[in-house]
DNA sequence: ATGGCATGACAATCATGA
């Protein structure tokens, strides 16, 4: 007596990744090292940093990845991958915060497998109490909001990307060293709880980890060699998806080759239907 | 002490990242 054949979508787990490239331009080998390497069903980049008409569709269609995604030039830029073999259409696809004026592009969300993923890549920054961390503030204001409804819309939701945010001092190599700054700063902090207020859940923390887990580190100083580094990028979990999460990883390998993002990628495993 | 390194735009430095 044998099994049925069931389709692979039905008996295979879902693996969702995020992983800032910091320019796919420069990654895009890494990247399909990276493919090659493992089977990853949905996967977010951030900081492209190309425009649309350069973004290397066809080597990634070559490798059987449906792309959407939402560039600009030299900064910012996000996309969605989505592995043909396992997954179906997209649909609602989104490349902005609804009602948020901005030029930048870092956000790109769309539904697949009744699921809806949103790739987001917040912004750094800069310093506490600079332009750019007043812009990062209400960004984070702004994709709350939008999340609000969308989750009340999608039962099964998942965030993933480049927060731009160590929400404790466990994510943070020297805690008394980054008090106060830009990327550990409370209002961030608070920020990040708020979008587990909304009903989410920290994938990473759903699971034992290793201490001094990050996921991105300095280029300088041999920072990475050092292990001074943060857990900044992240994926979050509606309750239905956290209940059928079985794993979040660091894969900290990427790190370690010839010419590498300052990020690693982090990876989710979802017993999905 | 505000740099160290990497990337992109641009053509010698500069903006930005985190």
């Amino acid at each position: 007596m044998t099994a049925a054949v069931l389709p692979e979508s039905a008996r295979t787990p879902l693996r969702l990744a995020t992983w800032n490239v910091n320019s796919l331009k420069i990654r895009l080998p890494h990247l399909l090292a990276w493919l090659n390497s493992r089977t990853l069903d949905i996967v977010c980049l951030q900081e492209t940093k190309l425009t649309d008409e350069s973004f290397p569709a066809q080597a990634l269609t070559d490798v059987g990845y449906q792309c959407h995604f939402a560039g600009q030039k030299t900064y910012n830029g996000v996309a969605i991958l989505l592995r043909e073999a396992r997954i179906g259409n997209a649909g609602a696809v989104v490349t902005a915060l609804p009602d948020w004026k901005d030029e930048q592009k870092r956000l790109i969300a769309l539904t697949v497998e009744g699921m809806r993923v949103v790739c987001a890549y917040f912004p750094n920054g800069q310093s506490v109490g600079s332009d750019k961390y007043r812009y990062k503030l209400q960004w984070i204001e702004a994709l709350t909001q939008w999340l609000r409804s969308e989750l009340a819309a999608n039962e099964q939701l998942a965030l993933l990307g480049d927060f731009n945010i160590a929400p404790e001092a466990r994510d943070v190599h020297d805690p008394a060293l980054w008090e106060g700054q830009v990327l550990c700063s409370e209002p961030e902090r608070e920020g990040f709880r708020a979008l587990l207020a909304l009903g989410l859940g920290d994938a990473f923390r759903l699971f034992e980890q290793p201490e001094r887990s990050f996921t991105w580190w300095d280029y300088r100083d041999l920072a990475f060699r050092r292990k001074m580094g943060l857990r900044i990028d992240h994926i979050l979990l509606s309750s239905a998806l956290a209940k059928v999460c079985t794993a979040c990883e660091i894969d900290v390998e990427l790190r370690r080759r010839e010419r590498p993002s300052d990020h690693a990628p982090v990876v989710a495993t979802l017993n999905h239907r």
